[in-house]
This record gives structure tokens, C-alpha cells and sequence, in this order.
DNA sequence: ATGAAAGCGCTAACAA
DNA sequence: TTGTTAGCGCTTTCAT
């Protein structure tokens, strides 16, 4: 291994004027800095960023802690945020809390103790009691979901908006019993609200709802319970696509047609909805812009830590699809 | 900032008493273990990594180099290679080469940097020069692709036998004028000779063949091609879910019906496969045992690091579902 | 079984 | 503008 000593020697300068010139410092005369980029490159010098790291009490490394890492939004993002990060020189160790608690607060003390600059997160738990644990002073960014009473730099979309749109799109296509199917997470209840207002401005009775984790299995056996009351529902309405993917399999099953004989509408354009038959209506979220403010902000926040918080609600994009083609009254 | 020293104070021992205890160290009677660890709740101590990485000259983190993130096939792997590592007490930097050979080497570089225990990386570049020009007398894994004249622990899957499987499978339902997509990848090679051997055994012409790289817009391109081509073939046989997905664009537009007009068989058995309709034949890869294999493989090496290297090959599975059905003769 | 002290490779005061 | 030096928090000889 070549240390910062030996590049020093071979410049016949001192250690701390080779520092000077790996971190662009001033004071250094050109003729020095290129003496010592000369050293550099003939000793093939990488500077040891665990030395670095401990002596300036700051590291390049992020910490991203997705809820589930198997939820293509979820992939989508990390894919950008790593690519985001790395850009502005930052390494990315990405964590997966699987929706548990217990799991977020562990990677979160991991986090901590390798004193990464900042952590993205889409939370877990819907308290800040993990945060603040921690005694968190180091810069954290929420997206996707937001935690009651903690004011921390926040990504998500107007998810309220977004299902209310989605909703009355069914309804003004002439669906007229939708049912919902909803996670347990501040997304889903958000999407909720939306879907339940869209309804109830139409007049119609209350929905069927049902509550449930953002997992395929969760979706499957919803699906089946939707699909046995009667009347039976006339379109399904979900908010996250792993569910969607359980209804599918359901709805393949009992061999209903869509979308003549039952419609389906989502949150999330994950890579499969345009490919099924027939494609599905959903409300895509911007993941690119997610992933590039999240990194923007913990930038922003990494620079300045006291500044306030910034709340950034982004739109979703309601793209129709053949799943929810207008039905004849 | 609680220090090793202040738990040391508040024990009443000295900081090399603690660090003992710290890594399970024999030389420590109960009585000081207890006090110690007492001192620990107590100040809530949590040892610095980069303090105790700069000493000891390693880290308990692994890089993870990924040829494209944006394939779920990797993706599943990058989450069960996060699952297994975090388990044995090993974090994770995620990085996407993104089938870029310059991506690729820099991220070796920085996880060389970052002085990572271990390298798990699915090569982007052909030949060994990426590694060769670190030196690396690193602990190197080798996932999904093997490299010519690299001679490292390697977890592939049988990729000739598959194809020459899947190929067969097709030939055996009735399919005559079988083409073939394969991408540009150690594993696309491999799989296009099993394909070809199998064609070549039924005594059928030479296949029509492109060759191009794991994109969705390359599936669509090189589909639009095939289809407009006289006599169509009458089945497409592909190595990647990437670009079976452009495939399947291509053929939606054009009307084609799957299977009676065309069939669709495809490497990854990736979450949409079984849900578009009709399903997609696949080759499914182990990617759980993979993954874990991968890190198995990794911490072998870590242990004992002149032992000789290993190539682990794993078995494809084929999954008959409705796109390869039988076809009237 | 325990402690004192050196030092991992680097940065940043401070002195020159 | 440059060099000297202390020290980041920890582990690990070496004494005891």
C-alpha cells in the first residue's frame, strides 16, 4: 500500500501540502501541486478514505433504507438514488427493512455508527420513535411516506390528489361498485381518503375497503374475498402493484374478463403493467424525480444543516390503459 | 460522542480491557466483562467502525457490482445478497455498472478505496483487465457470468444446458421456425450454443439470430425485425427478460396472437412472467441460492483466501406455462 | 488478566 | 506558501 508519506517523499514535500492538493485546498504553488499529481500518478497513490474518514469526522457514504426492496418502485428508486449519489461522489449502502420495525432501527443504528454524511429512508414505522433513538442530528431524507411529528426533508406525491383522480376516472368510465384495497402504510391510508371522497362525490354507496400489507399474497387473498361477496364488485381499486399482482392471480383464476367483467386500477407503472393483457390504468409516480430530490436534499442538507425542512409533494401521473375502458351503462 | 475511553473510565479499566470485550477476546475475567459491559448500556456505546477499520486494516463491508440494476434478475439477487450479508454482520455498497466496462472498473476502484472485505460482482467486461489492473488479491466472487483467464470463485447456472432444454421443449411442441435473441454476455454465448445444438439435433435450418444487448428498446427493435421477416418464424426463443419485454411490445402492435401465432420462451423467471397472458415459458434461475452461494463464497474466501477457487454451477429450471403450448401439426 | 503506549493513514492547527 | 505536529477512536503488542 502507497500512503500519503510516500507520495510526500517522492514530491520532496511535506504530507500536509500532498492533502492540500488531494482536496484542492489553496496555497499551493502550481509547480508544487504538479509535483506532487506527478508522484501521484507514478506511485498509482489511491488516498485511504477510512484514514481520511476518521481524521475529518465526515464520510462520503450514504445510507438508503427501503421498506422493500422487492416492490419494483422501491428498485426503480434505489437504482436512481445510487445512480444520483454517485454522481456527486457518494457510495450508496442500501438497506432493506422488509416493513419491520425492528429491522429499520437496526440498519439505522448501522447507519450511524459508519458515520454515513446523510440517510434516504422510505419509513417503516409510522412513528418518529426510531428516529429518535438515534438522537438523530445527522441529515435524513423521508420519501415515499412521511412520519407524523417528524420534521425532517420529505419526497412524496399527492397521493390524496392522485387516487382521487384515479377513483373518478373509474367512475366517469361508469364503474359503479369498486371496491378498494388499501396497505397498511401512510401511503395507503392517504390513497384512501382520496379513493373514499372520489366516491362519495359520485353518490355512491360506501365501498367495500379492505386493509391489508403490500405483499402478492396480501392482494391474492383479498382478491378472493372481493370476488366471492355479492353483488360482486365491478372493479378493483389498489394501491400498491405487489397487491395488484395477487388480484391478478385471483382474478385469473376465477376466469373474469377484464375489463368487461371486472375493471382494475393502481398505483405504480412498474414494467409489467403495460405488458399485461389488457394493460393497466394506473398512477405513476415520477420515480426519477423522486430519487434525484432525495439525493438533492440530503445534498442540500449536508452543506446546511439547520435549514428548515422542506416538505416536496410531487404529482402522480394518471395514465389510462385498457384495464378500465368504459363500461356501457 | 461516547468514546471507548469513557467506558473505560466508567468501568474503571483500561480502553484495551474493553476492547476485549468488544471482540469477544479470551483474558477477561467475568467480573471486569461485566462491569464493561455494564458502563456500555449504560453510556449507550457503540463502537466507530472507521476507527476500528483504520486499526485493524479491514471492514465488515461487502461491494456489490451489478451489471444492470434495472434487470429484476439482478435486482432479486442485490436483495438476497443484502439479506445474506447483513446476517452474517457484513453492510453492503451497492453499485450499478450499468454494462459499462469504464462504471465497472471505477467502482472497483472505490470499493478498493473503501476497503470492502469482498467483491460480488456480475462482470460487465470480458476479460480479466478490470481486476487485473487493481491487483486485486482481493476476495473476488463472481456472480451470473464468468470471465475467460479469471480464476475466481464463480456461481453460474448451466446456461448451454438450459437453452438446449428450453430449445428442445419448443422443437417438442410442434415449433418449427424457432429465432433466437441473445445478448452480448458471457451468459448470452452460453445459451445460444445450448440453442443452437438443439436446433441443429431436430435436423431444423440454420435459426435466424440477432445478437444485441439486455435492453428493452433491443428486444423491440430486434422483434420488429424478426416479424417482418418471410417466412415469420413461428416461435422466438429469448435470452433475457429485458428483452423479452421489447419482444412482447413488438408483438402486441403487430397483432400477433401468442402462442398460435407465435411462441415466447425466455430465461428469468421474473414477477410479470406469470401474469401477462398468456405466461411465459421460462428458464428459471435459482436466484435465492445464488445469492446465497454468492456470499457463502465471499466469506469462505474472506476466512481462508488462498484456498482454491471454486465454480459453482447450479441447475436452470424450466417453467412450461401457456406462450410454448402444443401446436397442431 | 490487565494496562501503557504505539500507531493505522490521514487532516488541520499552528508555526515558520 | 509550506512544514511540523497532534490526534481522530480504536486495536494490539509488550510489559507487568
Amino acid at each position: 500500500m502507497v500512503r500519503i508519506k510516500d507520495v510526500a517523499n517522492e514530491a520532496g514535500v511535506s504530507t500536509a501540502t500532498v492533502s492540500r492538493v488531494l482536496s484542492n485546498k489553496p496555497y499551493v504553488t502550481a509547480e508544487a501541486r504538479e509535483r506532487v499529481m506527478a508522484a501521484i500518478k507514478k506511485l498509482g497513490y489511491r488516498p485511504n478514505q477510512i484514514a481520511r474518514s476518521l481524521r475529518s469526522q465526515q464520510t462520503t457514504a450514504l445510507g438508503l433504507i427501503v421498506s422493500d426492496v422487492c416492490n419494483p418502485f422501491f428498485t426503480d428508486v434505489s437504482r436512481l438514488v445510487e445512480d444520483c449519489a454517485y454522481k456527486e461522489g457518494y457510495s450508496v449502502f442500501l438497506c432493506n427493512s422488509d416493513e419491520d420495525d425492528k429491522k429499520e432501527l437496526f440498519y439505522l443504528q448501522q447507519m450511524l455508527d459508519k458515520n454515513v454524511a446523510g440517510i434516504i429512508i422510505s419509513p417503516t414505522q409510522k412513528t418518529p420513535e426510531n428516529f429518535a433513538l438515534l438522537g438523530i442530528d445527522l441529515p435524513v431524507v423521508l420519501y415515499d411516506r412521511s412520519v407524523k411529528g417528524l420534521d425532517v426533508d420529505t419526497i412524496i406525491i399527492d397521493n390524496e390528489d392522485s387516487a382521487y383522480q384515479l377513483a373518478k376516472h373509474l367512475i366517469d368510465n361508469g364503474y359503479k361498485r369498486i371496491a378498494g384495497i388499501f396497505c397498511d402504510v401512510s401511503t395507503g391510508y392517504e390513497r384512501q381518503v382520496g379513493f373514499e371522497k372520489a366516491i362519495k362525490d359520485a353518490g355512491y354507496d360506501a365501498p367495500q375497503l379492505i386493509v391489508t400489507q403490500p405483499r402478492i399474497e396480501k392482494g391474492y387473498i383479498a382478491a378472493k374475498k372481493l370476488l366471492n361477496t355479492s353483488p360482486r364488485p365491478d372493479a378493483v381499486f389498489t394501491s400498491d402493484s405487489l397487491v395488484l399482482s395477487g388480484v391478478m392471480q385471483a382474478i385469473n383464476e376465477s376466469g373474469l374478463k377484464v375489463p368487461d367483467e371486472i375493471g382494475l386500477a393502481c398505483f405504480d407503472d412498474v414494467a409489467w403493467m403495460s405488458l399485461v393483457t389488457p394493460p393497466i390504468t394506473v398512477i405513476r409516480q415520477p420515480t426519477d424525480q423522486i430519487a434525484r430530490m432525495a439525493v438533492d436534499l440530503i445534498m442540500q442538507r449536508i452543506e446546511n444543516p439547520s435549514q428548515a425542512s422542506l416538505h416536496v409533494v410531487l404529482k402522480g401521473q394518471l395514465i389510462v390503459r385498457g384495464s378500465t375502458q368504459t363500461r356501457p351503462a
